[in-house]
DNA sequence: CCTATTTGACCTGT
DNA sequence: ACAGGTCAAATAGG
């Protein structure tokens, strides 16, 4: 999968309100290419026509995908890398890791045990605002492999209602390889939902939503709608089904 | 200023 | 005592 060298514009100077706006734009934009897809395709005749079009259509929704990147890249990106070595370094210039439909803060980052890169932890950024208790690790993996790999591990639901929330546009199919993928289901505490722990790369998450794969009615969280999906393919409801 | 990140200190469970 | 998760003061950057 590719990784993209971001150039990120500091001279254009958004303001945070034109992000959001471009943002939802964009996505609208994916969005109805993604519909026109679904109803274009089928109906023409297969051929080089049809192959054209598929094409076209999944450029149109790469160019959107990485606009989005590239927005919120511009948006929050600056970070240098200080002492402490290698830390992840996720926004501008080389390596950057994917979007998983939520925004984040990062409020902490701790060297693992016997781990070569730290793990880093954010929140939602509703936290305070909705008292969303969602949160993730993210943690690069020992070996470094060429597109470098990311374990994310996303630790409650979202309880927040984000307006501008995007799902993940990635259209590539899936050679990526599995990192490592592991769930499983707590006892809720305190009245809560149970609590799902899902282990995987950022890579399989999006893999697990590409447009043919993401139901258009649901409304689901990204990291449910992997489940649902996963459930649904026989390669990784294997995984999951090992782990359960 | 304001906001987000960095980073050592602090907390908590094993 | 230790590992790993969180806090919060200092810092960076717009």
């Amino acid at each position: 999968m590719e990784h993209t060298n971001l150039l990120v514009s500091t001279s254009t100077d958004l303001s945070h309100w034109d992000h959001h706006l471009a943002i939802k734009e964009i996505n609208e934009a994916h969005e109805l290419t993604r519909q026109l897809r679904a109803v274009l395709l089928p109906s023409l005749p297969a051929g080089s026509l049809a192959e054209l079009a598929r094409e076209i259509l999944d450029k149109i929704i790469k160019s959107c995908s990485l606009a989005v990147l590239m927005l919120q890249s511009g948006g929050h990106g600056h970070q240098t890398s200080k002492q402490h070595g290698e830390g992840e370094r996720p926004m501008l210039d080389g390596h950057v890791t994917r979007e998983d439909g939520h925004q984040w803060t990062k409020y902490g980052q701790k060297r693992i045990n016997g781990a070569k890169y730290p793990r880093s932890y954010h929140r939602c950024i509703y936290h305070k605002d909705q008292d969303c208790p969602a949160t993730k690790t993210v943690q690069k993996v020992d070996r470094d492999a060429d597109p470098p790999e990311f374990i994310v591990v996303y630790n409650m639901q979202h309880r927040c209602r984000s307006s501008d929330r995007h799902i993940p546009l990635v259209l590539e199919s899936a050679e990526a390889s599995l990192v490592k993928n592991q769930s499983r289901t707590d006892t809720p505490s305190d009245g809560d939902p149970p609590m799902t722990h899902l282990l995987l790369s950022d890579e399989i998450l999006n893999i697990s939503l590409t447009p043919e794969q993401w139901n258009l009615d649901n409304d689901l969280d990204p990291v449910m709608s992997f489940f649902e999906f996963a459930d649904a393919d026989p390669f990784y409801s294997s995984v999951l089904m090992n782990l359960r």
